[in-house]
DNA sequence: TCGCGCTTGTGAATTCGTTCACAAACTAGC
DNA sequence: GCTAGTTTGTGAACGAATTCACAAGCGCGA
């Protein structure tokens, strides 16, 4: 397959989430104009981005929502049950286990990890918190497709390292550092400090 | 100034990290390729994102890393205190409110805000909550420079209107909602389920 | 002081992503 | 069935970002 562009997929993500609305509210169908215009891009991009995966629309008429909500879904991979570890269950990672948005995309929360003694075996949003120790162990029974990293920098690469040698091939990151990983395992990266950096920069490089 | 790309800043940001990093080791100088490696990009990339703001190197030696920390904190506007108010005190807003990595570079917090009355006067790890109904006198008062949004999808750009009304020209937006301001409000997005979605695509879609 | 090894800074070439523009395909009305 | 009015799908043109490649500059040792 062609490889497609992240940007692409990200807004593939977005469109996802007007269909979904467009659903609720009982339309029809959806043109490519009205689509671009709610995603703040051209008509023209939707258009591409729908084609590198196939002929979504009819000409003259549109997407038919439901349809174009089904093939998005089956493209995203959204079809099924992504199990997902979070590993630190300090503040972050509660907020994480107790997002609603994981469990309605599809995303279970299977269990989230800690080092420190006072957080493991406890309750965490509904969710256990197991040991560190345990987490080669687990990741092999359990057999978890993503790991949420929700730790200290100083320690992100080396459980990124573990998880990854466990047999993890998709990975969030939401420790402020740079990680490496082998080329088939995919990490993607929030990270606050240089989004808000990014807005310091246009504050302050405003012509 | 000549616009700069996006990519660009965001790469600033990570070479910044990694001369803190290299100035707690008491290194002295660094090369591009030394940064490339551990950036996870190349030399070439290295020394052109820098030579859009000047010549910070010597050839032969590389960048003196006192010398490049006060330029890339310079260029990015981390000279000074940005004031940062969070809107929404659930548990985003919470984890928000204790990141240390936020007042470490210069981002301070002077308040969170939420419509629950349970919430409203109590502190929130540190910081004072207020209610949102004094979200346009306190702006007008305090004049914060960045909004932080940690609300919920559905109410998300009516807050956006709100705040940017009252004249802040920078948001950092978690709910995953795509939003709409004038041209000279920066909005930033940290948008995790589409995050997520990009790694169902990847583990789907691998060839 | 000269030459060698190293590394920057930057035009040129290339690759990648977006936008343009239009033929093809569809609906609806007559 | 024909025409007018839409909207898709997609090559081609364009623009932006990355990579290449090399002259210029610097330090060091002879």
């Amino acid at each position: 397959m062609k490889r497609i562009a992240d940007s692409t997929v990200r807004r593939l993500s977005i469109y996802l989430r007007f269909l979904e609305e467009f659903e609720e509210r009982g339309l029809a169908t959806v043109s490519s104009e009205e689509l671009a215009r709610r995603g703040g891009t051209t008509s023209a991009q939707v258009r591409k981005d729908l084609s590198f995966f196939g002929s979504f629309g009819k000409r003259g008429l549109g997407y038919s929502v439901p349809e174009l909500l089904t093939a998005l879904r089956e493209i995203l991979g959204l079809g099924r049950e992504w199990r997902v570890i979070i590993v630190g269950a300090g503040k972050i990672g509660a907020a994480l286990a107790q997002y609603r948005g994981f469990r309605q995309r599809g995303f279970q929360i299977i269990a989230a990890y800690d080092t420190n003694p006072e957080k493991v075996g406890r309750p965490l949003e509904g969710v256990q918190v197991r040991d560190m120790a345990q987490l080669e162990t687990d990741i092999a029974r359990d057999r978890p497709d993503i790991a949420v990293l929700a730790i200290p920098s100083d320690n992100a690469q080396a459980v990124l390292d573990r998880v990854v040698k466990a047999g993890i091939k998709a990975v969030l990151n939401f420790a402020p550092a740079q990680l490496h990983a082998p080329a088939d395992v995919t990490v993607k990266a929030v990270n606050m400090a240089m989004e808000l950096e990014g807005l310091s920069f246009a504050l302050t490089n405003r012509e």
